[in-house]
DNA sequence: AAGCCTTTTCAGAGGGTCCTCAGAAGTTGT
DNA sequence: ACAACTTCTGAGGACCCTCTGAAAAGGCTT
């Protein structure tokens, strides 16, 4: 029984750390992403706009990009292409405003990419890049193989068809409320602070207080403890833990 | 079975003392602080501002940093950035006024990064900085790697989950009794003084006298010893010692 | 055995954390 | 445009934790 995404980093099919490129031109964003890379054991590199990404990325050789769509001296698409000459088999997710032409990036990702909109989670970021780098069938021996699928006690998350049950009885969650369980589940038995849960679960701009960590734990355990074996448990002046009962 | 964290020295896989750079303009707080590492293994430098920090991180190269939020002449989050910048896997440990806690320290559990609020105790400190370290997968091959599993007799303490258990059943304790407990546990077959416990388990403004110490063992014996041959032994005019029966 | 000192235990006040409810504001789907 | 849902804020209140003070118990010395 030891932690599952701490200790066994992800890992390229030769043993090298995968590696990812954050493209972004506000430096708060970037320093945010890559250090949460970085700590989920990735290799990173940064840049600030497209010529310096394409000449990043002709170096770095990464199995993935994060790129923002909108920079300043070049559009997404643009640097897509750029990329795509560069490195065949590359992921890209893209980061856009909400607002943004979601046509013509719903054609990207038809071609395998992906993209979040602005303002985002870390764990929605971390989930899709997650997702990509499995479906292009990378990171064999590493725990993301297995990473649709969380198994906490009688507590099942399947993350493709963001479907949860516990025991068997499905069970209807809303985003947060499932985002939330995906980080706690992606972190049994470790305690975790709300300014944890918030820095992840919650976008990083989002102003408000760690109260509404304690609120959508109370959505959650209606949901999931309803009755049975509490799985969430409170660790008074620290934070939230999942767990099975009997340790 | 001899004692686990003073005698093997926190080392690096290199060999050398694991290195630590306090930074605070309070000089009988980073007094405190590097006294107490030192004598747990550690080697430390300190600095009274962001300025030196900075320079001293350069000439040292600490694998972690314990950093005041509040400097004299800069802001916790631009010292971060340097040091990002000289050190790539360093770890921060931030040290915040408690009202300063919502102020704007968003994002910096993401990286891995920890912060404690003033006051608080040499224990937490010490103990988030064994987290940090362990997390960031340094101390490889010293004691450090099973740093989150106590054992003293057949009681068991998993420090991430903040679960104790005695003979496989489970104990619950409050923050304070963990606290002390988890001291003890570090500490064991070696008597502690109601100053030595004090200075480590209580925070370093705390007024009050060292009765509560009295009382919080009497809760721990409750909650521990209840029944079963006692774990924790008074040491008239001494101390408390925590050790298994046979001795 | 008596007296003094240390330690243990009890009871309660006060403060803090956490949970929940109700409703406002925003979003999505029909 | 309307209904249903989601997200977040604020307030109230329950409960737990910490510490104080005092009394009881235990140990050591004379």
């Amino acid at each position: 029984m030891e932690n599952q995404n701490t200790s066994p980093f992800l890992l390229r099919p030769d043993g090298t750390p995968v590696r990812v490129l954050v493209v972004d031109d506000e430096p708060d964003l970037t320093e945010v992403l890559s250090g949460a890379l970085r700590y989920e054991g990735w290799e990173v590199r940064t840049a600030a706009d497209g010529a310096s990404a394409l000449a990043t990325a002709r170096a770095f050789g990464p199995d993935a990009v994060v790129l923002d769509w909108m920079l300043p001296d070049s559009d997404g698409l643009t640097v897509l292409r750029g990329l795509r000459a560069e490195l065949a088999g590359v992921c890209v997710l893209f980061l856009t405003a909400r607002d943004a032409v979601e046509d013509r990036i719903a054609g990207i990702t038809a071609g395998g990419d992906d993209y979040v909109t602005k303002p985002f989670s870390l764990e929605e970021v971390l989930a899709r890049l997650r997702g990509l780098l499995r479906r292009a069938g990378m990171a064999r021996g590493s725990d993301l193989h297995q990473a649709d699928r969380l198994v906490v006690g009688d507590l099942v998350m399947d993350e493709q068809a963001r479907e949860v049950t516990r025991g068997g009885v499905v069970i209807e969650l809303s985003r947060t409320e499932f985002e939330l369980l995906r980080f706690l589940m992606r972190n049994p038995r470790r305690v975790l602070s709300k300014a944890q849960i918030l820095d992840r679960v919650w976008s990083y701009d989002f102003g408000g207080r760690a109260h509404v960590v304690e609120l959508y734990i109370s959505y959650l355990r209606k949901k999931i403890d309803a009755g049975r074996t509490p799985l969430i448990h409170t660790v008074r002046g620290v934070g939230y833990v999942l767990k099975p009962d009997v340790s």
